[in-house]
RNA sequence: GGGCGCGUAGCUCAAUUGGCAGAGCAACUGACUCUUAAUCAGUAGGUUGAAGGUUCGAUUCCUUCCGCGCUCACCA
């Protein structure tokens, strides 16, 4: 396109519609108009395909300790990204493209780049997407910036980015339209690649002991695997009710049944619970199930595959959450009743024969049973206070209906829970291989249902069928990711681990309305 | 669901005892060919979350509602 065209494009669409813009004042008109000025120019609005030489961070991680001098000869490049800060300087300027959380400056010359691309720099809006070509050079301040020789147009931004220094900071706007936050805050980028780390790392050191990774049942007729209640939903065909999982637990270990022997799952549970800064009501969670070990083989594991997520996830197995060093190269262990003793708080404080005596446990609780009292105390007196990453093992039988007795003590389950940051993030126990014991628990849950106890078990009977044709002796485990990401990365709430937390639905928006009323204009 | 707190320009935040709704950034116009929170001059931008009420007068006080956060209960 001839420049004398362009140019004339350009003030003509300035001087007639200037006007209408400031009297209307709306930000959404001005890019519009602004892209019938690309257009104008000859360039489109969105484009294509980008051949570029190398990412942002990869530039930086080859170039940033080269001195001008040795950028010479001179490295070519063509980079893509996102426009973050702009400084006009009449015929020439710099902007920051942004890529893959990292940026990279650029300097445009109009000597440099020509009228028509000088034309589109001027035109460019914080959050357009461009693409540029030119070598790499140093600033007379030392920065490594791209000398642009050719600009190109990407992607339109219609609306306002957040604001540059303070970022986005309204949790609602962060968790609503997570893409900004991604944008703008560092740290939510940063959150989000250690949470994916996380779960590699679970993978890799699975995949490395034999496991192999399945996909269960999301949608269940009979819900099962754990306490809670569940979000139901319907299936129009077969005309029946199904339910969102609370666990893949009773799955997974039809799966040991059937001669999977090592076999683990990575997804969501789903729970019709309140929301708080630890619980989302789909939340992830890993179990993995392994033949022929029991929980004391699992306790042993779970230290070593914890300590190895925090050394890949962090450099190292110290973290500091809210203020506390917690050190996940070792985990303690406490049975329960140990813990109880220990963590006593005030004077007092129980004997080891007290927390073993049943008429001392009901004396201290309003619960019916020994067992559901000394869980109880240990909620009330214990849980906040397992700062560091604690193994607690010997569970009562009342709250754990698929674990396996202790044989020595049947009021016990061999079953342990992993605590860290005052929160459980694990929970394993041998499984029960038992039909015929299952089948009882199984019976003693529906009582409990049928008294009101809506978080019971229903009978499965198909998964008592699978267990009478044999269950090898098995040690199962459930890690809580959402919450181990949380101590991992810092982050005081469940929500700013999870991508698209849920929240009440937002009220209109009105953009399509205005998009559609401006259409056209 | 209960208790406490918050909601002001696109973003981040002010506004004295109830007395003319403001600033910075972003936007718009202009100047500027090595800036980096660029600078300089100017312009525009508001149903103060919504609806009622008290008052001569409400961002401010009261009521209800909406949304978010914290917390308690339930849960992992």
């Amino acid at each position: 396109m001839p420049l004398g065209a362009a140019g004339e494009a350009f003030i003509i669409t300035n001087s007639s519609e200037e006007i209408d813009l400031s009297l209307e004042d709306d930000l959404l008109e001005q890019r519009l108009a602004r892209i019938r000025e690309l257009e104008a120019l000859g360039y489109r609005p969105y484009g294509n395909r980008f051949e570029f030489t190398h990412t942002i961070p990869e530039i930086l991680a080859q170039y940033s300790s080269k001195t001008a001098e040795e950028l010479n000869p001179q490295v070519r490049v063509r980079i893509a990204g996102r426009v973050q800060t702009i400084r006009r300087m009449g015929k020439a300027g710099f902007a920051h493209l942004l890529q893959n959380g990292e940026r990279l400056q650029i300097y445009v010359k109009k000597d440099a780049v020509g009228e028509r691309d000088f034309a589109l720099y001027q035109m460019l809006d914080l959050g357009d997407i461009v693409g540029a070509e030119g070598y790499l050079f140093r600033t007379r301040t030392g920065e490594l910036s791209v000398h642009v020789e050719h600009l190109e147009h990407l992607a339109k931004t219609l609306l306002s980015m957040p604001e540059k220094w303070h970022g986005l900071e309204d949790v609602e706007i962060r968790y609503r339209q997570r893409y900004l936050d991604l944008i703008a805050n560092p740290e939510s980028r940063r959150v989000f690649l250690t949470r994916a780390k996380i779960i590699a790392s679970f993978r890799r050191q699975l995949e490395s002991r034999g496991f192999i990774e399945v996909e269960t049942p999301m949608m269940q007729p009979l819900y099962g695997g754990a306490a809670a209640r569940p979000f139901t939903t319907h299936h129009n065909t077969l005309d029946i009710d199904l339910y969102l999982r609370i666990a893949p637990e009773l799955y997974l270990k039809r799966l040991v049944v059937g001669g999977l022997e090592r076999v683990y799952e990575i997804n969501r549970n789903f729970r019709n619970e309140g929301l708080s800064t630890q619980h989302n009501p789909e939340f992830t969670m890993l179990e993995f199930y392994q033949a022929y070990t029991d929980y004391r083989g699992l306790m042993d594991f779970s230290s070593e595959l914890l300590r190895q997520v925090a050394i890949d996830a962090t450099g190292g197995t110290e973290v500091e959450y809210e203020g506390c060093k917690l050190d996940f190269g070792r985990l303690e262990r406490y049975s329960m009743r140990e813990a109880v003793v220990a963590f006593w708080k005030g004077g007092g404080r129980p004997t080891h024969e007290q927390v073993c005596d049943p008429q001392w446990l009901l004396a201290q609780s309003s619960k019916s049973t020994p067992g559901e009292a000394l869980t109880e105390i240990f909620e009330n007196v214990v849980e906040e206070q397992l700062i560091q990453p604690t193994i607690i093992y010997d569970y009562p039988v009342e709250t754990s209906p698929l674990s396996k007795n202790k044989p020595e003590d049947p009021a016990f389950v061999e079953r342990f829970e992993i605590y860290a940051a005052g929160m459980e993030i694990g929970n394993a126990y041998t499984e029960l291989n038992d039909p015929q014991e299952q089948r009882r628990r199984f019976e003693m849950q529906l009582a409990m249902r049928q008294r009101g106890d809506e978080e019971a078990h229903q009978m499965d009977e198909d998964y008592v069928r699978a267990l009478s044709y044999g269950m090898p002796p098995t040690g199962g485990e459930g890690i809580g990711i959402d919450r181990l990401t949380m101590i991992l990365t810092g982050a005081r709430s469940i929500r700013d681990v999870i991508l698209f937390p849920l929240l009440r639905p937002e009220g209109p928006i009105g953009l399509a309305e205005r998009l559609r009323n401006l259409e056209g204009r």
